[in-house]
DNA sequence: TCACAAACGTTGGCATACCAAATACCAGTC
DNA sequence: GACTGGTATTTGGTATGCCAACGTTTGTGA
């Protein structure tokens, strides 16, 4: 009789909960509106929401409850549920604070990862090395994001991870509109060669110092240029 | 006629949700039991809750979610709610998230505090300079959490300030009973004093290093004596 | 005696109903 | 016409009921 081994069957996708469905739905909308372009408060309205993803008020409640801890939604109480708009300040403390954990992942990576990941840094983002970057910003900011993502990850410490995950949501479109400004692309692109050959050199004093401030940078940037926030 | 303005009426004490009361108590709880003395998990049922506190399952569901998230609990559909026990792996992780943050804090405090605020970190810690701290421990591990918390508010960084209060409720226990191992509690206010002088000298990079090793000094300790945690 | 399955109770997930606070609307008064 | 007070409506907060999945117990046949 043939193995039951050769039958690879996923974990019958367990059909998430609907509560788990409301909350990547709602992320999803709320991150993907641009936020800041409105000019007043957008308030959601629980029962327009329960209507519209077909489920009841119940799970689309607990699902807000959620995306209340993390930032994104403010329950006033009987007014309403609200999207929250970062001032630049909050931006600029959330920016900090990736800074500091991406740098001691930096930190971390240099004792951890292997030669093998490391060099993958390199492989993966060959854009880093030729070409002008102004002329593709969009590719450009994935692959950004995707850098710092992956430094993070090297770092193997999830805690650090699921952190600055959830800031990475809220700061996102910041970053990217700041690679736009001035000559921040390029300049960002040279500060990224150098993190890549710290960590090579698995210099973890130089790869932590660089890294925060390469971050702290971008935290400087939108201080200065930012008001658009307010 | 006289003017109203002589009525000045307070805003009422506007009693919080249910919901709020319902996630302190369980969060008091929570963090307030020994969960790594149990040997088996603690599983919380939703119904005897809501009898014991004496509201419906709805605002404690919301409780538990909120709990959820933060990482004290787990939902297992149709089995139960459970508290979380860390690992060792995982503590260890929250205390290197914890050093990046707070000497990141320590950095932003060189710039940000005046001589007022570092001198008054000297003030409040008298203890940290007479007496030997094995002798009151418990009071002493007070001193030490509010002297890491009063680091951290002197960085004047809302994002830090917040996740770190949330990771110390994960970690205090551990920190408090780390302290009895060893030689530690002697040697931390040793640090403790390096720290409190290098931020009067407004020294930032001295001050984020001495803040970090002093962290990651108690990471390093965990992992080597904190078997009891698995 | 043991394997196994059917029945039952338990428990979380979800839907719904009700309530009270906040707001919008309207009538009456000066 | 502006303002006050009351009423209707909206809306979030809470309570409750139902259901499906899981665990346990009990019953049954070999």
């Amino acid at each position: 009789m043939v193995s039951s081994d050769m039958f690879e069957v996923k974990p019958i996708a367990a059909t998430s909960s609907l509560r788990a469905l409301a909350y990547d739905a709602l992320k999803e909308a709320i991150t993907n509106m641009n936020i800041y372009d409105q000019k007043e408060e957008v308030r959601l309205d629980e029962r327009k929401l329960s209507l519209n993803l077909g489920v009841s008020r119940t799970p689309v409640r607990e699902a807000l409850t959620v995306l209340e801890q993390e930032g994104f939604v403010r329950f006033e109480s009987r007014r309403g549920v609200f999207v929250i708009k970062k001032t630049k300040r909050e931006i600029v403390a959330m920016i900090q604070a990736w800074s500091a954990l991406e740098s001691m992942a930096a930190r971390l990576a240099c004792t951890r990862a292997t030669d093998e990941q490391l060099a993958c840094l390199r492989e993966h983002f060959p854009e880093f090395y030729e070409g002008r970057p102004s002329d593709h910003l969009d590719e450009y900011s994935d692959a950004n994001i995707r850098f710092h993502q992956k430094i993070i990850s090297l770092g193997q410490c999830d805690v650090i991870r699921d952190i600055t995950s959830n800031l990475l949501m809220h700061v996102r479109g910041i970053r990217n509109a700041a690679l736009r400004q001035g000559d921040r692309a390029a300049n960002s692109i040279k500060e990224h060669v150098a993190i890549i050959q710290a960590l090579e050199a698995r210099d973890a004093d130089l790869s932590e110092r660089l890294v925060r401030e390469h971050g702290l940078g971008l935290a400087r940037h939108v201080e200065i240029y930012g008001d658009y926030l307010d």
